[in-house]
DNA sequence: AGCCGAATGTTATATCATAACATGCGGGCT
DNA sequence: AGCCCGCATGTTATGATATAACATTCGGCT
């Protein structure tokens, strides 16, 4: 979740080329995958992509997956709602985005009578995706 | 959620160690601070640390707090249920485990809709608690 | 031109996690 | 007993992820 908080000045460049390399790539893509994509473009340092990383996530543009330690870009415009779902393959690492009222009116809940003021969520499904579940289990996307 | 997977061999003296350090902190720990208290016994290297922790996850005894890069004991004894969900103070660093039939039924409808063939769930809620919410807020726990 | 704040560039380092290989220990077998 | 084997353990090194700290540049403003 991780509402998005102000003003929207234009993106810098930097932000730009990271949300541009994150739209474009099939699967969530780490801090480092993001650096080795743009040093063409100039960029140099781990910082300058955790930077723009930081912007774009605190805007909604772009989502941490914590259990990969990756990023994606936001298909959704969903930008001040609640908890979403990722749902993610670990056989081809494709990761989509869902939101569900079910699953964010009771986690408003639970946190509330937790007694927490809730600041973001994360909730992620792990799992075998139905394209890879038909090629023969085991089989990853390489191997296609 | 992680379901438990096979037969219970007793614990090893590593695993026991590990285990109980985390069912006797009050927060989360990472592996390096589990590290640091289980040197008096012996422990020497992270991958013992890490290999005692993977298979006490495997077991269903810890869980891995994929927001905080850090570990808990399994209060409850659910092993083999469904998702769980942890509540999270960003404040004190506090943890409580829940579980939610709502929660835990939903997630699995929406694996199944979205063909995936769930493996394992991370549901984490971070905030303020109700305790470090009352106190000044901005309060952080080395301070009260 | 001179100032200021924000974004950027750069170097170094902290933190988290695993690979790879050596060693030791116990249980079953001959 | 002596051997073998599986498995937990110990140990060293390295990989992967993330941030701290400080210098520089850029653009708007007076
Ligand atoms: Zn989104
Ligand atoms: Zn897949
Ligand atoms: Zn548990
Ligand atoms: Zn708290």
């Amino acid at each position: 979740m991780t509402v998005a908080p102000t003003a929207d000045a234009p993106l810098t460049r930097n932000q730009t080329l990271v949300l541009e390399a994150l739209a474009a790539a099939p699967v969530p893509l780490g801090a480092y995958a993001l650096l080795d994509r743009l040093r063409d473009q100039g960029l140099r340092a781990p910082a300058q992509v955790y930077r723009a990383l930081d912007r774009l996530q605190a805007r909604g543009l772009v989502h941490r997956l914590e259990t990969l330690n990756a990023f994606v870009a936001c298909r959704e415009a969903h930008r001040a709602e609640g908890p979403v779902v990722f749902v993610i393959c670990e056989h081809c690492g494709r990761a989509r985005e869902l939101t569900d009222e079910v699953i964010g009116g009771r986690l408003r809940g639970l946190a509330a009578e937790a007694g927490l003021a809730l600041h973001s969520s994360s909730v992620e499904l792990r799992g075998t995706c139905a394209a890879c579940g038909r090629t023969a289990a085991g089989t990853d996307p390489e191997t296609r």
